[in-house]
DNA sequence: CCCCCCCC
């Protein structure tokens, strides 16, 4: 494979104007250390036909470096740039985003013979003439030096950890600048690319898909207060959907709304503590509550704030008469104007934001709401797959999303340090058909409403080892139900189409097994043996189990169409389908799953009922489905009851006895239906040998 | 200038 560079990005970058994607080589790496902050580097860039060493990594990119996979000669693409002008005039190209495309040593060495761009503007560039160069795709000749041996390579060891220990410390190789070189000034022209939309919004409403009639955010999908409610008045798929704003002119540009007389206007991403002249705007993503503090240092009260624009994120910080000051006037979602505020080094202990400086207001900060917001991103969340968590570190701070298939109730803790604290675990599902335990806490745990199944979507959230991988929100987690994102549309799409009927799988185990805990394992023979559910109460048990057989006849009945009703409706051959409990006729009906099925173990056989959740799940299509496919595919629908013999699975069941005409029986009904794993099964199959065997 | 992030 070769990559073509870009001829005449290099000059094109220089001057902010748009280019689509440039294609660029790293030539040269070089840092630029500070007394406080992180390091910054420095790139000197080649189209082939130019090279410029104006080029700056984002301090959030920092990491690309550390990672040794930025090596002089590699070949790049610069996914998304911001130019800025430095107080001399001179210019930089800060690199927001950037694709490695081929290796520095797949490439091999230098591309074309790039002659130093000249910065004045004076000379006319060779670019525009000339035509693309490309990597050959055959390995480098050994006349070429190999990146690693670059002499010429001003690229110094590279730092270890992210902006703390070292800085400071490592001597100075190389001042690119003699001045602070980060005194910027807001970018004429807007360097960046619209932002393509990713996905277009779903047309259809994703909400009103049967099976689960869930309505559009009924309750505030942020934290506590009003402000944090998606808008419901319009449908959520039609409203500006979250980071898919197309941006048409630069966010960056000195607006004439802007209240202050000489706003530099920068983005978040090239904040740094070395320029003070600057006004964000920027959108409240999420906001805590004012809090009291006591320690040695004395006493006090702050809360905090989290904005983003387009280039980035920042956690904002205000102290005791700031707090009194700007409390009530910052409310989550809303677009703000900041100026005049200090910018601090971020403790990475303590931060989850991608930003390595925090912002600290002070007495003549200034705080101003913006009315024109539109292409103010409004969230930016990086969405972990639920099944990739497993190979994610323990601890690590993520964005998780997916459809709420079941909440716990909310219950009362007490931590270590005595704290009395409410809790809740929701088990999310998303599309690649694993579930994860996710806990909530405090306010959000008691508010939360599970019933719907709505899509709960969490920024800044932990990843916890406990019982395999699970997940928990932290103070400084946003918390959001039924957020009005494109993955939230699709999720819900997903769900409601086939995801509700998906045999998943926890990542987060129930409870370890054989441990006294929840799961009650029993085999199918000692429900006799043990009598189980002749108590009052009913009996709960879990057993692995084989389907050999399920009665297709009557499985299926015509129910109330009303959403919270699910009573047979009588036909009235007339068209009209009468409900009793509801006392009245309908036009329609929807079917629902009334299931017997014979399942069996190694001891014992035993009759079980599966109403429709459980049903749709073992047989793997919804009701709906199977109604059609009765009235019109016969065949297809047999096949699907032959489909299911022989499957096994764990089924979660309650046991009691029950009186109908003079019998007694114990009848045993599915609550739950869950795959089996071969590690699951290999524990279940020791643990009932050693039962046979005591 | 905070930095609590909890429980099984």
């Amino acid at each position: 494979m070769s990559v073509r560079l870009t001829p005449g990005a290099v000059e094109a970058l220089y001057k902010g104007e748009e280019v689509h994607n440039p294609v660029l080589q790293l030539l040269k790496i070089g840092h630029i250390n500070s007394a406080s902050g992180p390091t910054r580097f420095r790139l000197m860039m080649s189209d082939g036909l130019n090279s410029l060493s104006s080029f700056l990594l984002a301090t959030q990119l920092n990491h690309l470096n550390e990672d040794n996979l930025l090596e002089p000669n590699c070949v790049c693409m610069l996914k998304k740039t911001v130019k800025n002008t430095l107080s001399d005039g001179r210019c930089v190209v800060i690199v927001m985003d950037i694709e490695i495309l081929k290796s520095a040593e797949e490439t091999g060495g230098k591309i074309g013979n790039p002659t130093p761009y000249n910065t004045d503007g004076k000379t006319s560039s060779p670019a525009k003439s000339a035509s693309s160069t490309s990597v050959p795709s055959s390995p480098p000749s050994a006349a070429v030096p190999g990146p690693s041996h670059n002499n010429n390579s001003i690229t110094d060891s590279p730092p270890r950890g992210r902006g703390r220990g070292f800085v400071g410390k490592s001597p100075v190789r190389m001042s690119p600048w003699n001045a602070s070189p980060m005194k910027t000034s807001p970018a004429k022209t807007s360097p960046w690319k619209d932002s393509p939309m990713k996905d277009s919004p779903t047309k259809t409403s994703p909400w009103k898909d049967s099976p689960m009639k869930t309505s559009p955010a009924k309750t505030p999908p942020w934290k506590a207060s009003p402000m944090k409610t998606t808008p419901t008045k319009s449908p959520p798929w039609k409203a500006s959907p979250s980071k898919m704003t197309p941006t048409k002119s630069s966010p960056w540009k000195a607006s004439s709304s802007s209240p202050d007389s000489s706003p530099k206007m920068i983005p978040i991403g090239s904040l740094n503590p070395y320029q003070s002249k600057w006004t964000i705007r920027a959108r409240v993503t999420n906001k805590s509550n004012t809090r009291t503090w006591s320690n040695s240092k004395g006493e006090g009260k702050l809360f905090s704030f989290d904005v983003l624009d387009e280039s980035g994120e920042i956690k904002i910080t205000a102290f005791n008469s700031e707090v009194d000051k700007f409390f009530s006037l910052v409310e989550q979602g809303k677009v703000y104007y900041i100026s005049k505020a200090s910018l601090k080094v971020a403790n990475k202990q303590y931060t989850t934001l991608k930003n390595d400086y925090e912002m600290t207001l002070h007495a003549h900060s200034s705080i101003v709401p913006c009315d024109d917001s539109q292409d103010i991103p409004t969230m930016n969340c990086d969405f972990v797959p639920i099944a990739e968590m497993e190979n994610r570190d323990k601890d690590a701070i993520i964005d998780v999303i997916g459809v709420c298939k079941s909440a716990d109730d909310v219950s009362r803790i007490t931590t270590k340090a005595s704290r009395e604290v409410s809790k809740r675990a929701l088990h999310l599902i998303d599309t690649t058909g694993k579930v994860v335990t996710v806990t909530l806490w405090g306010e959000e745990a008691e508010k939360f409403d599970g019933s719907g199944k709505p899509v709960v979507a969490i920024k800044g959230a932990r990843l916890s080892d406990f019982g395999g991988r699970s997940v928990s929100a932290l103070f400084s987690s946003t918390v959001m139900v039924n957020p009005d994102m494109p993955e939230a549309f699709r999720l819900r799409a997903w769900y409601d189409k086939e995801g509700y009927a998906v045999d998943s799988q926890s990542l987060t185990e129930a409870r370890s097994v054989g441990s006294g805990g929840k799961m009650n394992w029993k085999t199918l023979s000692d429900i006799k043996n043990q009598q189980m559910g002749h108590r009052d109460k009913a009996d709960y048990f879990s057993c692995m189990a084989t389907v050999v057989y399920v009665r297709k006849e009557n499985c299926l009945y015509q129910a109330c169409p009303s959403a919270e009703c699910n009573k047979k409706v009588i036909d009235q051959q007339n068209g009209k389908y009468r409900c009793e409990k509801c006392n009245r006729e309908f036009p329609n009906f929807k079917y629902r799953l009334l299931l017997s099925a014979n399942i069996a173990d190694f001891g014992d056989n035993q009759w079980v009922t599966c109403f429709q959740e459980t049903a749709e799940v073992l047989l793997g299509h919804s009701a709906e489905t199977l109604g059609y496919l009765r009235d019109t595919d016969e065949a297809a629908f047999d096949e699907v009851f032959q489909k299911v013999n022989y499957t096994t699975h764990i089924f979660k069941n309650r046991v009691k006895l029950e009186t109908y005409n003079d019998e007694t029986r114990v009848k045993v009904t599915v609550m739950e239906v869950q795959p089996v794993d071969h590690r699951e099964y290999s524990r279940r199959l020791l643990s009932n040998i050693h039962k046979l065997a005591s």
